[in-house]
DNA sequence: TTGCTCCTCACGTCACGTGAGGTGGC
DNA sequence: TTGCTCCTCACGTCACGTGAGGTGGC
């Protein structure tokens, strides 16, 4: 006769509150051993301890429910270790950001930010090798650096020559739904052959008023506020995508801190043409 | 004429989606500074970005709403400070906590406890100086201390001696429902007389099964888990409130591999009589 | 004029918690 | 037998996101 508990001994057991139970017993995340068919009454067996145990630590490090019901439901050890390690990265890179973010904020409450130069820019017509995607701001860091990384590699493989420094075209769509398409490009001497995501792209000219944001891009939106400002304030502004371009990045140096990223923000034409 | 932005461009100026933008202002937590009486178009000015900044920031630091309504509202610099640091500790709280979780998932995946022996034991009724209050998981951990601390330094304060570790009564509700009414006590020689939260109470006899919990309180529910198996394995469990010692503690010494926990379950009396 | 931007409203998500109203088990 | 434990069901919370259906502005 296997020893059963009733859920108050269970939660006492292991520490999940009665509530807790009946949801993951819901879920179907962890079923009692036993339920009366007429009380309704659930009947927890001794040998599930260790997988509320298992469960309570997983939540305790956020992994959600349905992830801890795959680890739980893994075919085999390695399945397993996979689906934990994929989620101990993620939590390291949200502690991470946890930290950037609280360096910005004693930032942002230090006063303002140091006055930026403004300037007004005509962007020629590029030819460039480029990467389009549409991608969410969930995923957008790693999607960054892997772009970048093929694109570098791909012109380096076909002996391209570079005429500029890496850059991006932002839809609007990216900034008000947080998903939107992204091209990230560098400009080329010379036309690439498409190979992987990278394909040759042209990029009209624009009239930019640009403004050089230092430092991680956990900021940035400090100096895109700056120079929505300076835009809206002046009326210049028109319809069109963002750009910004890497002049410092993380092909350059590791170091967050050196980076340099120009923004620019379309307007109309003030200056002379060329 | 101030220099107003349409919720799009907006948007790009702080980096907050137009959804977000949207339910900032539901919430009356960043109000656009016109809205068209006609077609509900908002329209926020360039001096709210900032502010948007602000939020975003905190909302980074995942600061709940509510409370960033506090910090912008705050009524001078000091209080502004307060709230804000009070929230940074419960950051670092948290991030602490996750630490813990990640080691202790760790132990846990790399296999069964070490087998923790097993007693049974006779508890006498015992006259205590003693803290009781409802109190909830979430708060456990500075009531625990300061209750302890109160206690340790109330019975100092009488010249009251002591006659062994202090402990915990737990009631099963705290388990449950992750919240209820906690005794922490000290053994003591003497009556007590009450000075803030300490009285005098008396505790029942009791016959227990107990193990012995080395480590972080963060472990303390695989100690749990094997004494609920031990005792529901055996039938021998009664209804009544757990108890816990603390041998070594946090009044000990501040490293927590060193604490030992006595956990004491309820059971049928079946050893003899002393 | 087209199509893009913006609007509201209702509902969904995630991991539970709250509370009403009622019943079973020792 | 009392009162405690357990049950279901519906709704609430938090911070938005999704999607339908429709309108305004350049």
């Amino acid at each position: 006769m296997p020893s059963s508990l009733a859920i108050g001994d269970f939660s006492r057991a292991t520490h999940l509150s009665v509530k807790t139970l009946r949801h993951y017993h819901r879920l179907g995340l962890l079923t009692p051993a036993e339920i009366d068919p007429d009380s309704s009454y659930r009947r927890y067996s001794a040998e599930q301890i260790p997988t509320a145990q298992v469960i309570r630590r997983f939540r305790d490090v956020d992994m959600p429910l349905d992830q801890i019901g795959a680890v739980l439901d893994a075919p085999d050890v390695d399945a397993r270790n996979a689906l934990i390690a994929e989620h101990l990265a993620r939590l390291e890179e949200g502690l991470v950001q946890t930290q950037e973010a609280v360096a910005s904020l004693r930032g942002l409450l230090q006063g303002p930010s140091p006055a930026l130069p403004m300037e007004h820019r005509s962007e020629p017509a590029l030819q460039t090798a480029a990467i389009n995607e549409t991608v969410s701001l969930d995923d957008l860091g790693p999607w960054f650096q892997g772009a970048l990384g093929e694109l570098a590699a791909t012109l380096v493989a076909q002996g391209v020559t570079t005429t500029g420094p890496p850059g991006a075209v932002i839809a609007d769509d990216f900034f008000a739904q947080e998903r939107g398409a992204l091209t990230i490009f560098v400009p080329s001497a010379g036309p690439v052959r498409a190979v992987g995501r990278v394909e040759a792209r042209s990029l009209p000219a624009v009239e930019l008023a640009t403004i050089v944001h230092a430092g991680s891009h956990a900021d940035v939106d400090r100096s895109y506020g700056a120079l929505a400002t300076y835009v809206s304030d002046r009326a210049l502004g028109v319809d069109g995508p963002i750009r910004e371009r890497y002049l410092v990045g993380p092909l350059d140096t590791a170091d967050e801190g050196e980076w340099r990223t120009e923004i620019g923000w379309p307007i109309f034409q003030t200056g002379p043409v060329a």
